[in-house]
DNA sequence: CTGTTAGCGCATTCAA
DNA sequence: TTGAATGCGCTAACAG
């Protein structure tokens, strides 16, 4: 009694015309008769046909698929980077393939490798912190596999990116510190990774060149992210003579474990030290003491940027590596709370 | 100059062997010689062989893909169910097609479409606050595509279920509150669904029940979640002339708000008002006054165990729906912070 | 142990 | 305008 799965050879039975006369009327083919036309048509609705998207993928030798790939699914800002994505792929009729790296290497090419095994059309990805080198990606060139880095892009050429640039915003950040009247600003850095551009940094070094302030190598201090981490950063600031009143962090993350140690410290937030951050975690909106600004960097936006990338070189009809990289740079904001 | 793809054909012709042959070398056949088998796993090796899986998925009739649909990625709750099935998919070899319904019903409805299309072999779904009919997951029987529902499963018969049970921990919290020294317990709920058992409240009369406390309706507000809505419910209970001391929030975003909300109103937290949640959000610990209490649900557990059941539904040679429905009920545990 | 063959569903080229 | 035939890459039934 169970029905099967209706094909287009089916309908031509039915019908008792060929199936490629089929395939024509359901294509909308230029050169088929209105008549059959409609006849396919209504049959094929009232069977509920639906064409076989494996057969077509195999067929066609596309999958109607992208790879995205992640540090993780976890942080807010990711999450937004997703549905950026989405949305595109969504628009072009695409699937959304996820993996998460969790921040490791092999984590990372065995994902890609899942994905090239699943023959994706193209790949979306944000590199995890341990990538230093790119081989994986590059590898890709062979199967024809489009990639496009965005956000955590690695400092390589020949490569397509989107990615939103902090350096403005940063020294945005900075001078609206010395404007509060702060002279000593640490800069709370993460771990230093030779692939990925160092703007905070520089941005840091350009405030203070502009407003003609030394910079203090002894404030400049780095946290591997981890919350013991940040607080032995933390408290390596709070051993010097001549302690910041304000503090760049990294991230939000970085942000919240420092003023979470601060109060255990008994310093007074926004007053004997204040905290200005990247990536702008709704979340902050419930503290009592949330950083006084921070960097937005349009995860969403650059999720969309990224993947329409993608599709223009999806759409592109390869002429042999003619096509010349492409790399979108956003601009960040700065955040006032 | 572009290599192109390798295929066992190719292996074939180089080797002057069938396909088969090729075919049954690189599967570990039983009847094959140890010779040709060797020959073959080593070219397949040099040649950078890859079978192409969507012939695989075609010939086979199976896409090795499962698809997940979740009301959202933004909550770190189904983050980590994400993991949870993305664990269990890969021990599996499968992939993972991630859908957000953004807890809207024709959004679920289309991207149920969608995965029916790609012809995902089974389906992972918590479904969406607006879903109050499943007629489009019915519909699924049809083309033999199981599905399991997890964490926000609808209260229908027959249907492959994980749940966790908010019930005994809605007891403990109401109680920890009462031994506290609670008189006034409120309880703000969410928007109530005719699918959804409603735990939470069960719990919460029980608790009353055991404790011989009178329940009080009025003490029993309805938000719509959303800041504006708590806030409002909230209103509700201060404008009571026996103002509650203690809240039941539906969840972390609702304590969240309300807490907030509450020290606006320059009540004071865990004085005037404590309030006790359920989720267990990682970031309340940010918080200078987090719930006291959180029921955690377990949200990667339940992605694992919704998982494991649909490969075992997968793995059941459906001799024409003899399958059990089985639905799996974990329980839930009160911490206390 | 190995080769031959058929066929999965569809798009498409060539012929009529 | 329509039909017949081909083949994408692979597996598996059948034949040797």
């Amino acid at each position: 009694m169970s029905e099967k799965v209706p094909t287009i050879k089916e309908i031509a039975r039915r019908l008792n015309i060929s199936i490629s006369t089929v395939s024509r009327a359901l294509h909308d083919h230029p050169s088929i008769g209105l008549r059959t036309k409609m006849q396919v048509q209504k049959l094929a609705a009232e069977m509920n046909y639906e064409p076989n998207q494996t057969a077509i993928q195999f067929k066609q030798g596309k999958t109607f698929t992208i790879g995205l790939i992640l540090p993780n699914l976890m942080e807010e800002y990711f999450s937004l980077a997703i549905n950026g994505v989405e949305q595109v792929a969504l628009e072009n009729n695409y699937n959304v393939l996820i993996g998460q790296s969790h921040d490791n290497l092999e984590r990372e090419q065995k994902i890609l490798e899942t994905m090239r095994r699943h023959r994706v059309d193209g790949i979306v990805v944000s590199i995890s912190k341990q990538t230093n080198n790119i081989e994986h990606f590059e590898q890709l060139e062979k199967y024809k596999i489009p990639v496009v880095f965005f956000d955590r892009v690695p400092n390589a050429p020949n490569i397509h990116s989107v990615w939103c640039s902090l350096y403005y915003s940063t020294i945005d950040a900075v001078e609206l510190l010395f404007r509060k009247g702060h002279k000593r600003v640490a800069y709370m850095q993460g771990p230093l990774s030779l692939n990925i551009k160092n703007e905070r940094l520089e941005g840091y070094y350009e405030a203070h060149k502009r407003n003609k302030a030394p910079v203090s190598e002894s404030l400049i201090v780095t946290t591997d992210l981890s919350k013991e981490g940040t607080e032995r950063a933390f408290e390596k600031l709070l051993s010097l003579k001549e302690k910041p009143t304000a503090i760049l962090a990294f991230n939000d993350t970085v942000a919240l474990d420092t003023i979470q140690y601060a109060k255990k410290k008994k310093l007074k937030i926004d007053k004997d030290i204040s905290v200005v951050s990247y990536a702008n975690w709704p979340i902050t909106s419930y503290l009592d003491f949330p950083p006084i600004a921070s960097v937005e960097q349009f995860p969403y936006e650059q999720g969309v940027r990224a993947t329409e990338l993608l599709f223009k070189l999806l759409n592109t009809k390869s002429p042999e590596g003619s096509i010349p990289y492409e790399n979108v740079v956003l601009k960040s904001e700065l955040i006032v709370h």
